[in-house]
DNA sequence: ATTCGATCCGTAAGCGTTTACGATGCTAGT
DNA sequence: ACTAGCATCGTAAACGCTTACGGATCGAAT
């Protein structure tokens, strides 16, 4: 015999009463609750996940799914820690765990998050790295599965998620580069489709017609999160016929490589080549000219996500306000000296 | 009706049937077996995984446990990215899921690992950030989980582990620096009583003796993951009397903090001060002078902790070698320029 | 003394699978 | 025609827990 019955056996009593006591039910006397608790303790009883979950029909944990490939977002980034921190903080206070699934580099997206979401592992689910038309929020909606994005996606659907203000620090940095007299302003955006690339390079296009500048398809760089990537878009930029005077990086981390192949080059950030980063991260503290980029609270975010997270379960509804979960998180501009220049020649 | 149960009456058969088929197991006639295999897709049905859990008595997933903690050796990092890939392509081949248990930066790992070591989510579980005498391992031990250590620790219990080459590693650095006429060569240890640490020191101190090198405690640093971490080093080391003349760290990270202080401090790094870190990585690639490191595959490092676990288990190990598992990972030296000068004065 | 409510507890039916066991029908060998 | 053996399937118990329901006991109110 094992678990509960064996503890109802020892004390006397019906498993129904063993079970009331150790979660907490009333109806149930003190001193009997009491004996409960420390016969539980005295064999080291730990209630059974799967007879639990089975029971009433929730596993009392959330699912944080991530992406293992090498180009992705996600990868090689120590952005998801602080957020996961976040997260986990507020749901532990409503007794939810946190688990991660992460996707494997090879597998495709949208099969691996099938067998989790249909199986009933997790109660809801984060999702991160949103393709602009994602398919995973269907496969959610269908299996009624709670779930928020860490990103928007472009399809006009009901679905919570919350983002950064793209918009903004793509505008903010392009006015700034402008009002220096930039007039060719390379760009990087993400490779793989994720949404966040095309807003930051819609956003991008707006801001130079509004100021009559024609936009250049030979400025526009794919890249990765990492800082080979940033040496490789440098090293085609200078390339160039007509090169640019300045960039504005999607990943911070490039802007090492870039400083790197311009150094090697003879050349020096800030003065002939201005440079502005996302979001800031202790990756590019040290850079000198220091980088304008934008100052994010991982840890904030995470908890966003998470109280969003709870607002989409039945269980948790009754606690928090209703309504669509939209919610675009602020980037906060921290001015370097990667930027303060105007154009050279 | 759900389920199963569903399955079996809308095709005239009963569960037990609709069971086996799903499953491939034997005593079910071909074209039943697709009947239902048929039908489970028209209606997209997928099993219960905690029904499944409670009536075979087993998860089919494995948890590897990481550290959220800003001073842990997790977090902030790239490296375990890496080595989960590796670690879920051998577990995928046999049926098994990967799930990342990350525990909360303010959360003793002790207590975190007790509540998922005993109410059965996992089959089993690998364990990073292995501290010097790890209670945990007598934690999953008495729950009776099979786990890997991905680090051995001190104790002589009877556990498997995956380590790296740590010794070599610190040898091989040391001896470079010596042969050079570097007499005083400072050292990064990590923070928080992670058992490579000691293993570290212990090596440096060894080959100092063996070289009649006075082993002096003022030269020792105790440091986090972080660039930062790296450039604090340097000034204190800088603001030592007697200063040395070569460090050796355990972080390659550091490096980044490091040569930044020497460049605000008007020194060259290489000529005037002797750098070498532990682990190749892409963070320092575009370091100048290049970094003297150690290279390790992290795909390879996974698939050898998959391994290792698989061996672990009850129902693989007709599979696998018996025996122990005590795995030192090699690290193999890729020669830069940031040791290659003798000392200076 | 009777009734009522409150408190506490036991009973047992689920939750959705798996699986040991036995039943059935059929084929082939004699 | 009889039977052994195989292929196929149904039955039902089991996994460990939760929870609706009802029964028992006791004190207080009528």
């Amino acid at each position: 015999m094992q678990g509960i019955a064996r503890l109802a056996r020892e004390l006397g009593i019906s498993t129904g009463t063993v079970s009331r006591a150790l979660n907490g039910k009333p109806d149930v006397n003190a001193t009997t609750r009491e004996r409960v608790l420390e016969a539980a303790r005295r064999i080291g009883y730990a209630p059974n996940q799967a007879a639990r979950a089975l029971a009433q029909g929730q596993t009392q944990s959330v699912g944080f799914m991530i992406d293992l490939a090498r180009d992705s977002a996600t990868s090689s980034d120590n952005f998801f820690m602080g957020v996961f921190d976040g997260v986990q903080s507020v749901l532990t206070e409503h007794g939810l765990d946190l688990l991660l699934m992460p996707c494997p580099s090879g597998k495709d997206h949208y099969s691996y998050l099938e067998r989790f979401a249909t199986r009933g592992m997790f109660d809801a689910m984060i999702l991160a790295s949103v393709k602009r038309d994602d398919k995973r929020i269907g496969l959610l909606q269908s299996a009624r599965m709670p779930f928020v994005l860490l990103g928007r996606c472009a399809t006009q659907q009901d679905y919570a998620w919350i983002d950064l203000d793209f918009e903004t620090a793509v505008i903010t940095s392009l006015e700034r580069m402008i009002a220096l007299g930039h007039r060719r302003i390379a760009v990087t955006v993400p490779k793989g489709g994720v949404n966040f690339g095309f807003i930051f390079l819609e956003t991008y296009q707006k801001v130079l017609a509004r100021h009559g500048i024609a936009f250049d398809p030979a400025l526009v760089f794919h890249t990765i999160r990492t800082e080979l990537s940033g040496y490789e878009v440098m090293d085609a930029l200078l390339g160039l016929p007509d090169r640019a005077t300045a960039i504005l990086l999607v990943y911070e981390l490039s802007a090492i490589g870039v400083y790197r192949r311009l150094i090697d080059a003879g050349l020096e950030p800030g003065r002939d080549m201005a440079v502005v980063g996302l979001r800031d991260d202790p990756s590019i503290r040290f850079l000198e000219p220091s980088l304008t980029c934008f100052g994010l609270s991982l840890s904030n975010l995470g908890r966003t996500l998470g109280t969003a997270l709870l607002a989409q379960m039945p269980r948790f509804q009754a606690q928090f306000p209703q309504g669509r979960v939209e919610i675009i998180q602020p980037l906060d501009l921290k001015p370097g000296n990667s930027d303060s220049f105007p154009p050279r020649q």
